[in-house]
DNA sequence: TTGAAAGCGGTACCAA
DNA sequence: TTGGTACCGCTTTCAA
């Protein structure tokens, strides 16, 4: 009688187990499991008795118990350091957006599932899953959330600050290969007062972006116009933006906007302030927003391809995972630099 | 030797267990599960016997043959319908982000987690995760997503589209409702003929929204005026709005785009179409987009309010999860429109 | 107060 | 070809 209630609300009907489907087809557990799942050697007609009760009975194997025979759960936890944002508000940013639909493509076609773990969240809120291993996206300095998964010995995949640290892999951003990218391609089209305009809250990369610049001025003579934004979000960046283009003195001829803002709403800051893309003022923006292609002028910008991270960070985490290996490894991604005319002055074209 | 390996990588050390703690304490597996978690009855000495031996080995409970005890995961399957995009883009929209945030927020305020799932994905994709429940975000028509759910007998959230089907839950954003606020705020503006720009793909909250439309413009002696994208995206929006306003004839005096678009590019598109907002033409949003506030004019948005459908929904879905009943629930929700200044004629501020 | 043993629901090894 | 049984690692009941 397996419809008969187990425990907890009697009027639920129990899950059919494998058991039941064996009693109703009149076999043992194992040939129904070699049944469904095609492997051992049986006559087809047991075989497809055996089927044929499963489907009367509208058996599912439960997957916990699968998965603790199989001894893992195909489960990599995600997180986000989240620097001073409210729980869950990285999605809206287009880069994580991106970063994080990208991971998840890459760990599903690998077999491997994503749990969305809240940002700072303790070991007691993943100690219950099965995670086979996890992922920090851009991690905060010291990062409890990093040392935690380190000290549970969870296979790891995160930014470079953990270099080395046995069981975890990171992938970066070439930082210093994108800053000289944008600034000589700006100075090819004859900028020669680059100002930039980074977020507030530094995260590695960013610093990186600012030594970088720091001494790209200081090899080509040039003097840093750096500021930085008082927060994340538009409005910041706007006013940063505004910032820049009021300090008296050296006057920018280009802008290298790093913080995160719509880039429509950049050009409309330049135009409000009385410059004009790309006649008087050259833009490229670091951005992974899909509406810098169609402002008037387009504008360009520096992607940092999170696909690209996404993937080398999935297939490093995963070598290692199937491998069993503890050893650390790491990689560094290139950027892109999307040139569009915002980048061009019009005598370039 | 509880450093022996077993199984697998010669090289990797097994993994402690219960056991093995229990043999370090000179306890039982019993004494050692109890004094772990705090149950049972024993003097500290044993329990901080039991403690130190854990802590020493280095144990970690194995997350999987606790789930098979509880008899649940607490973790929820979460999908996209995504209507003719790249799997995992969906996170780019700026809707989707937030209900994808919202809904991991809401979840995890619970203490269940969220497994992303990609889109059309089968039964064989998810059959080995141990899931409590599944979300359908925004299905398609007779989506086989749903349907494997359901067949499956998995509590799932989704769309109205499901109404009293056993198991299911349902929560919808209460277009009519919206498109009368809407439209009602724009006419006392002093609009009279309001344009609407829907995305091509119909679901089923934009059907919703063209039918209230044309039965609004009917009560209202109005003509309609709407026109649809010819895919996702800035690109194919922007080129909408241009085609309204080239449209010979009845010029609109205002937009009502629901076409996911960024603000500000709209904005531009109505400048470079020889309009002023809001001189001459009100503007309507219906985005999420933050960017809306930081323009000139600030673009009003109506908010479809993603963080509420994900908050009543898991609501529906955690009660019936809790209580073991598939009886259908389901609930309408509001929407939200922020007046800003595209949508106030000078005159009226 | 402590511990032995019986499960949770499958899978896999062997013996029949 | 089929089935008994041990086992995955933990929790819980119940007896000592």
């Amino acid at each position: 009688m397996p419809d008969t209630p187990r425990g907890g609300d009697p009027a639920a009907p129990a899950r059919i187990r494998l058991v039941d489907v064996a009693r109703e087809a009149g076999l043992s557990k194992t040939t129904v499991s070699a049944a469904l799942n095609g492997t051992g050697r049986m006559s087809d007609a047991v075989r497809e008795q055996a089927r044929e009760a499963a489907r009367r009975l509208g058996y599912r194997p439960n997957a916990t118990a699968r998965l603790l025979r199989a001894g893992h759960a195909r489960l990599i936890g995600y997180a986000v350091g989240e620097f001073a944002r409210e729980p869950g508000s990285y999605m809206v940013s287009p880069y994580f957006a991106r970063l994080t639909s990208a991971t998840a493509t890459a760990a599903l076609q690998h077999g491997y599932a994503l749990v969305l773990l809240p940002a700072r969240c303790g070991p007691e809120e993943w100690a219950d899953l099965p995670l086979d291993a996890a992922i920090v996206a851009d991690p905060l300095d010291d990062d409890p959330l990093v040392e935690d998964f380190i000290a549970a010995r969870i296979p790891l995949f995160t930014d470079r600050s953990v270099e080395g640290r046995p069981g975890t892999h990171w992938v970066d951003v070439d930082a210093d290969g994108a800053v000289r990218e944008v600034l000589d391609h700006l100075r090819a089209q004859g900028a020669r007062h680059i100002a930039v305009a980074l977020p507030g809250t530094a995260t590695r990369f960013h610093t990186a972006v600012a030594d970088t610049y720091r001494r790209w001025c200081a090899e080509h003579g040039a003097v840093p116009g750096l500021v930085t934004t008082d927060g994340p979000g538009d409005g910041p960046a706007v006013a940063a933006v505004e910032r820049l283009l009021a300090a008296p003195g050296n006057r920018p001829d280009a802008l290298f906007v790093l913080a995160e803002a719509s880039p429509p709403l950049v050009l409309d800051a330049i135009r409000r302030a009385g410059r004009s893309v790309p006649d008087d003022l050259l833009l490229v923006c670091a951005s992974e927003d899909t509406s810098a292609a169609h402002t008037h002028p387009p504008v360009s910008t520096l992607s940092l391809q999170p696909a690209l991270v996404a993937e080398k960070g999935i297939e490093l985490l995963l070598a290692a995972l199937e491998s069993g290996s503890r050893e650390p490894t790491g990689a560094v991604v290139p950027t892109r630099l999307n040139i569009r005319d915002s980048s061009l002055p019009r005598q370039g074209r």
